[in-house]
RNA sequence: GUCCCCUUCGUCUAGAGGCCUAGGACAUUACCCUUUCACGGUAAAUACGGGGGUUCGAAUCCCCCAGGGGACGCCA
């Protein structure tokens, strides 16, 4: 292993696999590997590990790019977002189409006897493990066919043996170390693992061999991962040595568990980017979230921009704790930046979750500018526009049976009664907050109603509850038509 | 079972030997603002896993234990 220079330039990748949604521990390594490239002048690389032909899938593939754009974690060099076709000196960035790449590394490691073929059938590895087990010692293979030559090996493939290509581990007796950016120096002794698979029957290769080919061959410099690959780390050492590449820098971040503490899993579900975007948070959001789960600003800054990130991320500050990925303060998270947010801006995003519940908005972008700065103090999500606005919409008005206290008041039917005559009697379709604090102040002075006795009922004739925004707030949104229908239809409980 | 990693309020964290009677944020509770609901404001409560060292002094360094997690695959 060499520490010589591999790219004068700051190198990041994100290697999914395409067997499903990007869930948000990869969008978070995703991110890390994104800022530090940021944050250093370097470069952002996407490469995808298919090389699990059983559940790798084209459908995943977009899903995980589409998921990555939405999150705005544009790479600089691997598969287009919009074409998939590679760009990028280093392609292809598929591994599924970089197979020689890796069969000719493989075959240097045969010729040198640092690798063998293989002929263990998955019953035989099966039952060494078992005993293996039940002895006490972990659980490797022990293949017969680490001595064999590779003439001998050859004929028996030659002669239909299905073999796989595993890595000879038996000789190397020392530790493996690196310096982790995170956890700092990490020992690991070389009988942690067994020989281990390079190539698959098929001449697939496996994870921890392609990795150290394409890491090197795209001259990343910086690899920040999960957690769990930390063991797979020695493995990997081992392959940069015999073939005596200069090894990257890993920082191995910790992992982002559920509730009960558990690793976050994609099989588990429920925590797919692509929900939490149809749920109605933004990306930036949900960056500045995850991103905090494991790493904090230096100055304690809570709610941050992509930029503010990419100005202050640094690998010093990851933790090397798991993160309980607490959904509570992620809301809390997205309320702030959604508050941020230009109304413009913001009606942009609403509109689609508006559309989509069939719920009806002037098109007046004033009034949908005026309408937003006032709900979304009370929205944390997106989707929380729906019954906000729904309150707006003369085709959703109804009645609901908690404003039925507040309509059984003795006075109640001389409130809303005197309220839509005044509506009635306003000379304009639309309504200042002061025109209708003097038609609230006339409503009180003929009904007699005060206090709650006056505010509920007509908060029941303009949105049907007695709770919610503040009328002075709200009627300046509504026209004089819509006022008069509402009160009528709630006035003729009386008839 | 073996190896590796981790361990500060319920949760995310600050903290790199004295600044810590441990700070912030979310959540919680109370109060204030508000003739509703939110928003906002103020305050309270809650943590260094346990045990040994080292040191004048330890959340911070070392060791042991316990607990949690991860890996041990022709998954990544």
């Amino acid at each position: 292993m060499s520490w010589r220079q591999i790219s004068p330039k700051v190198r990041t990748r994100f290697a999914p696999s395409p067997t499903g949604y990007l869930h948000v521990g990869g969008a978070r390594t995703a991110l890390y590997n994104y800022l530090y490239a940021k944050k250093n002048g370097g470069e952002f690389i996407l490469r995808i590990e298919d090389t699990d032909e059983a559940r790798s899938t084209e459908e995943s593939l977009k899903m995980v790019i589409q998921d990555l754009v939405w999150l705005n974690l544009l790479w600089d060099e691997g598969p287009d977002a919009g074409t998939l076709k590679d760009q990028g000196p280093v392609g292809p960035y598929r591994q599924s189409q970089r197979l020689s790449l890796y069969k000719d590394v493989a075959d240097k490691l045969l010729a040198e006897g640092k690798a063998y073929y293989c002929f263990l059938t998955d019953e035989e590895i099966e039952a060494q493990r078992q005993a293996a087990m039940a002895a006490g010692r972990p659980p490797h293979v022990n293949s017969p066919y680490a001595d064999w030559s590779l003439e001998q090996a050859r004929a028996k493939i030659a002669e239909g043996g299905k073999a796989v290509v595993r890595y000879k581990t038996k000789h190397l007796k020392k530790d493996y170390v690196i310096q982790d950016l995170i956890r700092g120096e990490v020992k690991f002794p070389s009988d942690m693992v067994g020989d281990f698979v390079l190539l698959r029957t098929g001449g697939m290769p496996v994870y921890n061999f392609c990795c150290v080919v394409d890491d090197h061959l795209m001259r990343i410099t910086h690899v920040l991962r999960a957690e769990e690959h930390l063991s797979n780390t020695l493995r990997q050492l081992m392959i940069y040595e015999a073939m005596n590449w200069p090894v990257p820098e890993f920082g191995h971040v910790s992992l982002v568990l559920d509730e009960d503490r558990q690793k976050l899993s994609k099989r588990k579900g429920a925590v797919s980017c692509n929900q939490f975007r149809e749920e109605g948070y933004l990306a930036e959001a949900v960056e500045n979230f995850i991103a905090l789960l494991g790493w904090s600003h230096p100055e304690g800054k809570e709610i941050m921009s992509m930029k503010d990130m990419e100005e202050a991320f640094s690998t010093d500050r990851l933790n090397a704790a798991g993160a309980v990925f607490d959904r509570v303060k992620l809301k809390w998270v997205n309320a702030m930046h959604l508050r941020a947010l230009p109304e413009a801006e913001l009606w942009a995003m609403v509109q689609p979750f508006l559309a989509k519940a069939g719920v009806q908005t002037p098109a007046d972008p004033a009034w949908r500018e005026r309408s937003l700065k006032v709900f979304k103090t009370s929205m944390e999500l997106l989707a929380d526009a729906v019954p906000l606005y729904s309150l707006l919409d003369d085709g959703k008005f109804t009645v609901l049976p908690e404003a039925e206290e507040a309509l059984g008041w003795e006075t109640s039917k001389a409130v809303v009664g005197a309220w839509r005559d005044l509506i009635a009697a306003h000379g304009r379709e639309d309504f200042t907050e002061e025109e209708f604090l003097k038609i609230q102040d006339e409503v009180k002075n003929r009904s007699g109603a005060k206090g709650k006795n006056l505010f509920m009922p007509v908060r029941v004739a303009v949105i049907g509850k007695p709770h919610g925004t503040e009328l002075k707030i709200l009627v300046p949104l509504m026209s004089q038509q819509s006022l008069l229908r509402r009160a009528d239809q709630v006035l003729a409980r009386w008839n």
